[in-house]
DNA sequence: ACATTAAGTGATT
DNA sequence: AATCACTTAATGT
């Protein structure tokens, strides 16, 4: 026990440094979870309730929201380390069931923080507050330009926003996704997604290989 | 070597 | 831009 709490302290120093009050950052160590998920596993699914809240550590996320009728999914964010996910604390303070859901991208780790002391947190330090609120209005002007996106721009714009925001997550330039995995994210046929990653290689902004597409 | 799955291509609507 | 029908290429067994 004593040894986890040294390691949860050791990983809020490298990856959250705005949580700076002492007291926080024993509470964390206290009562927080290492996790653990591997490359493409469902941390949350539609419908699941949220008992956690996570404090990303290593690896990254994607956050999807179900869509009408069949399969569709639309892609709100995603998340990397030193980022936590802003609608686990709408789900979990509202006690409701959770409209969205996310997935590892590969293996990633974090500190789950049991929800009941969200709201204690929130009164007791400032800086908590200050991130959990900074966290909000980030996803927030995110969604709103993926909605933009999807109104007005082409498809090949849409791409390149993908891709870039998930290589941001990921802290690589180097993703493992198929093809058919992006078009399903953009709602597009897998052969249009081929056809503009393979004109973005002509232009030398990306080099594709087997479940791989590294930026360049 | 063979089967499976990912990716590339052209034609059609 | 979607769908179809097919080819080619990479990868696992």
């Amino acid at each position: 026990m004593q040894i986890q709490q040294e390691e949860i302290l050791d990983l809020l120093h490298e990856h959250f440094p705005e949580l700076a009050e002492k007291e926080l950052q024993k509470d964390i160590a206290e009562v927080g979870r290492l996790m653990h998920y591997n490359a493409g596993q469902t941390i949350m699914d539609y419908g699941s309730y949220v008992r956690m809240v996570p404090l990303i550590t290593e690896g990254s996320i994607k956050v999807t929201r179900e869509e009408d009728e069949e399969g569709k999914e639309m892609i709100l964010y995603f998340l990397g380390k030193g980022e936590t996910c802003a609608m686990s604390f709408s789900c979990c303070m509202m006690d409701k069931q959770s409209a969205f859901r996310t997935e590892a991208l590969e293996e990633t780790r974090f500190i789950g923080i049991p929800v009941k002391y969200m709201d204690q947190w929130m009164t007791k330090y400032q800086s908590w507050k200050k991130f959990i609120m900074g966290t909000y209005d980030n996803k927030m002007m995110e969604i709103i330009k993926v909605m933009d996106s999807v109104a007005f721009e082409g498809m090949d714009e849409r791409l390149t926003k993908y891709l870039k925001a998930r290589s941001e997550a990921a802290g690589t330039n180097e993703l493992e996704c198929t093809h058919q995995e992006i078009a399903n994210d953009l709602n597009a046929s897998r052969e249009a997604i081929s056809r503009l990653l393979k004109k973005m290689e002509n232009k030398g902004l990306v080099e594709l290989h087997r479940n791989r597409v590294v930026l360049v």
